[in-house]
RNA sequence: CGCGGGGUGGAGAAGUGGCAUCUCGAGUGGCUCAUAACCACUAGAUCGCAGGUUCGAAUCCUGCCCCCGCAACCA
C-alpha cells in the first residue's frame, strides 16, 4: 500500500487581503505534496483560514460590516490565491464555519484529560484604550502603554480556562530533541528547546464571550466562554480529515500515517511545536512528524508592514509574470528556512537569467533542433549525460527532504546548464555532423530536457506538462519533438 | 552577562584547519541551433574589527562592533 503523506499550510486570519508572504507558504507547502504524489505517495494536503481571530472581528469593526461577511469575503479570496497558484489542496478549511471543524474543536476539548484544563482568575492584563487591546505588565513604561502614554489604563481581571502545560515540559522536551517531532532548521528547533527549558507556564485557552465579541468557538458546557483563538486554529489539521467523527481519513492520514508535516511561518513555531503537542498529547492522539517553519520576506529590505505600504499583491504579481515565475521566484530566491528580499528588480533578473535565458531557451534550441530531424528512435545515451541526471535526481530528492527547495531547483538548473554545454560542445545543426549523429546528439539533449521537465513538475507544474508536450513518443520507441510557444518570453 | 542564529567580491549564497567556491550582474572572445539567447575566459573579496593558537585560520580561542530570531497567552 502507498505510503500516506499529510500536510498542512497554516491557516491564516483573515483580517485583510493575502501579501506575497502568504503566497510562499502555499507555495512550499504544494511543492512538498506534489513532490510526494509524483514518487507514489498518497498525499492530502490541506489548507484553510482562520476566521476566529480577535483582529478579525477588529478588521470587521472597523470597515463597519458584520463579522461573519467580512471574514467569509476575504477568505474567498485566499481560496482565490490557492487557485491562481495552483495550489493542488485536498481541501480548504474554514473554522468559523465549516462544522467538521466547529464538532471537532470542542471534541479535542472534551477530550483532554480532565486534570489538564482548569479555570483560573486571570489578572495583571490592562487595557489600553488607545490601541484597544489588553496589555501584560511587563509590556508597559511607568504602568502606561509604549504607544500611548498618558492614556489611562482599565484594569481587567476575568476567570478563564487554562491548559497546563506545565505538565508537557519533559514529554516535549524528549519528544523533540529527539527529533520524534523534527523542527526545521535545527535552530528552530534549538529556540524551542530553550524555551521549554525555561520552563512552561500554563496559558489560558479560553476568553469572555464579551472580550471576544461573540466571536469564536463556544467552549462545550459554559456558555460564557469561546475558545481561545489557537485552540480551536490548530485542530482544523485533524478536523480537515474528519476527527470530529474519528472518520477513515483521520485514522489514515493522521493515526497511521507515515508522514505528517506542518509548514509554518517562524512567528507561529511555538504554537505548532510546544501547544499543539501538548494538546494533542492530553486528548491521547497522534503527534505531526515534522514541522517546516519558512522564513518571511521583507520588500526592498524592509519588513512587510501596512503602515511603511510596501505590501505586495500577490495576484498583480501572478498577473504580471505569470504562475509558474511566479511560484519559481517565491522557491529560488527565498532560502526555503530563511528571510528572503522581495523586489520587481531581482524578479525579473532572476526571469529573464534562470527561466528566459535558461529554462525557456534550452528547450526551445532543442526542440526546435529536433523538430527539422522528424521521427527519432530510442536509442541508449550517453554514459556521462545518464550520470549527470542520475546525480541531479539524486540530489533534488534529497534537497526537498532537507526542505532546502532553493537548493533542489539550483540542482535543476546545475542540470540545465549541462544540456546547455552539451548542444554546443556536440553543435548537431552543423553541416559537418552527419544525420545520425545528430539524432543521437539531439536524443541525449532531450532526454535531459524530459527529466528536467520531470523534476520541476512539483515546483513548476504546467511548465513541465508544457515541456512534456512537445515530446511525444508517437510509437514504441519513435519519438517526436515539436517546438511549442516560448516558455518565458524575456522582459 | 536572558537564550539562539549570523556578518565571505556590486547582489545572493556555499565553504568548520591546507591553493577562497557557485549563481546573478560587469567586461572580452567563441558560436549562430535557440528567446541579442548559449559556451569559454577575465576583472572584482585584506572572508565584520583587533588580538591569539598553529608550519598553515573564513574555518579553532579571546575581546569588541553590527544585524536578525526567540523572550509566553501576540498569525
Amino acid at each position: 500500500m502507498a505510503k500516506t503523506f499529510y500536510i498542512s499550510t497554516s491557516i491564516p486570519y483573515v483580517n485583510a487581503a493575502p501579501h506575497i508572504g502568504h503566497a510562499l507558504e502555499f507555495v512550499q507547502a504544494d511543492v512538498l505534496a506534489r513532490w510526494a504524489r509524483q514518487h507514489g505517495q498518497d498525499a492530502f494536503f490541506v489548507s484553510g483560514t482562520d476566521d476566529n481571530a480577535l483582529k478579525n472581528v477588529q478588521a470587521a469593526e472597523a470597515a463597519g460590516v458584520s463579522v461573519d461577511k467580512w471574514v467569509g469575503e476575504h477568505a474567498n479570496i485566499f481560496q482565490k490565491l490557492l487557485k491562481d497558484l495552483n495550489i493542488s489542496n485536498n481541501d480548504f478549511i474554514r473554522t468559523s464555519i465549516d462544522q467538521r471543524h466547529l464538532a471537532g474543536a470542542q471534541k479535542i476539548w472534551r477530550s483532554c484529560r480532565p486534570e489538564d484544563i482548569y479555570k483560573k482568575k486571570y489578572s495583571g492584563l490592562f487595557y489600553c484604550l488607545g490601541c484597544e487591546e489588553f496589555k501584560n505588565t511587563k509590556d508597559l513604561i511607568n504602568g502606561e502603554c509604549e504607544e500611548h502614554p498618558g492614556k489611562a489604563l482599565e484594569s481587567v481581571a476575568e476567570e478563564n480556562y487554562f491548559f497546563r502545560l506545565s505538565n508537557y515540559q519533559k514529554r516535549l522536551e524528549d519528544i523533540i530533541s529527539s527529533d520524534k517531532l523534527k523542527i526545521v532548521p535545527k535552530s528552530r528547533k534549538n529556540e524551542m528547546l530553550a524555551f521549554i527549558r525555561d520552563g512552561l507556564e500554563d496559558f489560558s485557552i479560553s476568553r469572555s464571550r464579551e472580550r471576544a465579541k461573540d466571536w469564536g468557538v463556544p467552549v462545550p458546557d459554559d456558555d460564557s466562554q469561546v475558545m481561545y483563538v489557537w485552540f480551536d486554529a490548530l485542530s482544523n489539521y485533524i478536523n480537515a480529515l474528519d476527527y470530529a467523527d474519528d472518520g477513515g481519513a483521520f485514522k489514515k492520514y493522521w493515526q497511521q500515517g507515515d508522514e505528517i508535516i506542518h509548514v509554518i511561518g517562524k512567528g507561529i513555531n511555538r504554537f505548532h511545536s510546544i501547544y499543539w503537542p501538548a494538546m494533542l498529547l492530553s486528548a491521547g492522539i497522534g503527534l505531526p512528524k515534522k514541522i517546516l517553519v519558512h522564513g518571511y520576506f521583507t520588500i526592498d529590505g524592509q519588513k512587510i508592514s501596512k503602515s511603511l505600504g510596501n505590501i505586495i499583491d500577490p495576484f498583480e504579481v501572478i498577473g504580471k509574470y505569470g504562475v509558474d515565475a511566479t511560484r519559481y521566484f517565491l522557491l529560488r530566491e527565498i532560502p526555503s528556512t530563511d528571510d528572503g528580499d522581495f523586489t520587481f528588480a531581482k524578479f525579473e533578473e532572476r526571469y529573464n537569467a534562470d527561466l528566459a535565458n535558461g529554462l525557456g531557451n534550452f528547450a526551445a534550441r532543442v526542440l526546435t533542433l529536433g523538430e527539422k530531424l522528424g521521427e527519432l528512435s530510442e536509442i541508449e545515451i550517453d554514459k556521462e549525460i545518464a550520470d549527470k541526471i542520475v546525480a541531479a535526481k539524486g540530489l533534488v530528492g534529497l534537497k526537498i527532504k532537507e526542505f532546502k527547495l532553493h537548493e533542489a531547483l539550483a540542482g535543476i538548473w546545475e542540470l540545465i546548464s549541462c544540456g546547455d554545454k552539451y548542444v554546443n560542445d556536440k553543435k548537431p545543426w552543423s553541416a559537418d555532423v552527419g544525420d545520425a549523429d545528430k539524432r543521437k546528439m539531439i536524443f541525449n539533449a532531450v532526454t535531459i530536457l524530459d527529466n528536467v521537465a520531470a523534476l520541476l513538475q512539483p515546483f513548476m507544474p504546467s511548465t513541465a506538462e508544457k515541456i512534456t508536450q512537445g515530446i511525444s513518443w508517437s510509437s514504441a520507441g519513435k519519438l517526436k519533438l515539436n517546438k511549442a510557444e516560448n516558455l518565458f518570453p524575456r522582459l
